[in-house]
RNA sequence: GGUUCCGUAGCUCAGCUGGAUAGAGCAACGCCCUUCUAAGGCGUGGGUCGAGCGUUCGAAUCGCUCCGGAAUCACCA
């Protein structure tokens, strides 16, 4: 923020004048001075007394007697063992909040024409079942980084690569065509996706049927799998629907439609969009012509057999098979195919791929890849791999059962959001309608915070019974304390306290406010942090230390039956501005902030 | 076995470009609703930061070696 920038200015041309000597701007260790100090930032001198040759009491005592004399915005300052601590005066901090008051978006860089674009991958279904809790992270994941990327001034465009075909499907459609006596979503009363799943399931359990009877003959697994005369069927199906026949490809287009229609319930629920859709039966014939291209040019070779590879042992990793010796495509390949039918529709800067982090190697080949292809954003491209999400009894398995369905969980984070609202008596003065938004924005703010404030990297487990506390660190606490905000300058306006653009910088105000007004002032750098770490959780973890800072003031001062009017409208200024910052981090995580709750 | 990632309080997680006595929440216990919304606040207890060695004025943070866990190493996607 600029009022460090400016005190750092400050300190390298103390060290200079002190000492004689040179020191950058990075040299300058200006950190947070800690609760239990005075001051507001604090200097850390050990690196400087090698130019002072003196102690570190000593120096830090001419460094802070340096600014005192010279830098108008430090106020005073105290020096415990090497680390001096600066006060910051306190009509910089009004100035301040006055900067930070005048501007409705502070933090967020709008992007122009100019601004890089920024192509962002994330949800990725398959369309033989409904999404689950792994998707949920990956969507939330997916959609908030999206939001952090355009609030650091970048375009952004949210695409969703849809996996469409391929022999999952044709075991859905098999099982239906069997066994599913022409049923539909609305003759079942069940969401398209869900019905589909139901499908697929009983296809498994049907094979497993017929496997275990083969085994029971004396065959391997895989012996059984392949003669199994409904793994034949459905083989059968998936070259039918290859070769572009009529009646497959209906009842494929049917189906497939039914899900669409499911994701899209559950798209909207969730809050989450795309920009542009991709269908892989649309793009899985893309990637040969480009591996071909690739091969002429002697990037990849050909074996014997006629399979295409790529030899990356050069670059540490193995060979890589891209098109196989009959000459289709693998999943690679696929990747490399989409790649380029973006890069035709969009002039594409960056890449990010939001994929669970089980596909770290595959990415890893593929930026190579698409790197020595003569992809611009080969190199660059960001796998933004997350960690998978575990149940307390360890992970899900849809075998056993234990998968938790999205539309459920979101469902029943809404349900207990209703209840517990209910049973608190805040639904009292509310209309049904207002009540079940409020209901909705808590629940689903439960659940993204959640997720969200963890490090994507890791491995998070995840308790569908405790997830749903509304204390401490979560969503519906940060929603909380805006609702109330909100509620504060309603009644002020109700007074008739019309709120000032400026703010007098002689209003006397407490280190806590000042230490508020430093923490909002973060905000803008946090919005950067999180776009270069690609971090949503930067944005959740920092909101939630804001909001936990201002509880604490709110309940020291009584706002509106402060007498002074100065400080009254100082400290609802203040208010006001912690509102909007949480309001916008939020909205960074896709998550709503109710007016009243 | 190779590669990558992770290991912090009973539980879930912050902190990691080295900096002061390692922080929250949950759970436990004790206070505070005639006070702008108690979905709140205050307090108490709880830690060999997986282990060891090294670099350094200083290590949860950096390096090496172990130990434990996960992912991946498919002509699956």
């Amino acid at each position: 923020m600029v009022i460090e920038q400016q005190i750092t200015g400050a300190i390298m041309a103390g060290i200079k004048e002190l000492y004689g000597a040179d020191v950058t701007a990075n040299q300058v260790q200006l950190q947070k001075t800690k609760k239990e100090f005075k001051g507001h930032l604090t200097l850390v001198v050990f690196p400087f007394l090698r130019m002072s040759k003196k102690s570190p009491e000593q120096t830090a005592g001419e460094i802070g007697e340096y600014l005192l004399q010279h830098e108008p915005a430090v106020a005073e300052f105290n020096v415990i063992k090497g680390f001096l601590n600066l006060t910051v005066a306190c009509a910089c901090w009004i100035d301040l909040l006055n900067g930070i008051n005048s501007q409705p978006s502070y933090g967020i860089i709008p992007a122009t024409e100019q601004s890089p674009l920024v192509m962002i991958e994330y949800s990725s279904p398959n369309t033989n079942k409904p999404l689950h809790l792994g998707h949920v992270r990956n969507n939330l994941l997916g959609y908030s980084l999206s939001e952090i990327m355009k609030a650091n001034g970048n375009r952004v465009v949210k695409t969703n690569i849809v996996n469409d075909r391929g022999i999952h499907i044709c075991k859905s459609m098999l099982a239906w065509q069997k066994w599913g006596n022409g049923v539909t979503p609305e003759t079942a009363g069940k969401k398209g996706d869900h019905l589909i799943g139901d499908f697929y399931v009983l296809f498994s359990n049907k094979l497993k049927e017929e496997t275990a009877a083969l085994e029971a003959k004396g065959m391997s697994k895989e012996e059984a799998e392949a003669a199994s005369p409904l793994m034949a069927e459905a083989r059968e199906m998936l070259r039918k629907w290859e070769a572009g026949d009529k009646e497959v490809r209906a009842l494929w287009e049917m189906m497939n439609n039914w899900v669409y229609a499911g994701f899209d319930e559950t798209y909207k629920m969730m809050g989450v969009g795309f920009d542009k859709i991709y269908y892989e039966s649309q793009t899985y014939l893309e990637g040969k012509s480009k591996v071909l291209e690739g091969l002429d040019k002697g990037i990849f070779y050909r074996r014997e057999d006629g399979s295409v590879w790529a030899d990356l042992t050069k670059d540490g990793l193995d060979e890589k098979l891209l098109l196989r010796a009959d000459g289709t495509s693998v999943y690679m390949t696929q990747d490399i195919g989409t790649a380029k039918l973006r890069f035709d529709d969009y002039p594409i800067n960056k890449m990010i791929y939001v994929v669970g982090n089980e596909q770290n190697y595959h990415f890893q080949v593929l930026s190579i890849l698409l790197d020595k292809l003569g992809f611009e954003f080969g190199k660059g491209l960001v796998h933004f791999s997350y960690g998978m999400v575990e149940l307390p009894e360890g992970k899900m398995k849809s075998r056993e059962g234990t998968v938790v369905d999205a539309d459920d969980l979101m469902e029943e984070m809404i349900g207990t959001a209703r209840e517990i609202s209910q049973e608190l008596g805040k639904v009292d003065e509310m209309t049904p309608e207002e009540a079940e938004d409020i209901a909705r924005m808590v629940g689903l703010g439960s659940l993204k915070y959640f997720i969200l404030k963890v490090d994507p990297r890791k491995n998070m487990t995840f308790n569908p019974k405790e997830s749903i506390d509304f204390n401490g660190n979560t969503g519906p606490f940060i929603q909380y304390t805006y609702a109330r905000i909100r509620s504060v300058l309603r009644k002020a306006t109700e007074q008739g306290i019309v709120l000032p653009e400026q703010l007098p910088t002689t209003t006397t105000i407490s280190e806590k406010e000042e230490n508020l007004i430093q923490m909002i002032a973060d905000y803008a750098t946090v919005v950067r942090e999180a776009g270069k770490e690609y971090s949503p959780a930067l944005i959740a973890n920092y909101t939630y230390d804001l909001v936990k800072e201002y509880n604490q003031f709110y309940h020291d001062f009584s706002i509106l039956r402060e007498e002074n009017d100065e400080v009254k409208q100082f400290r609802l200024v203040l208010s006001a501005n912690v509102a909007k910052i949480v309001k916008s981090a939020m909205s960074l995580l896709g998550i709503e902030v109710p007016e009243r709750m």
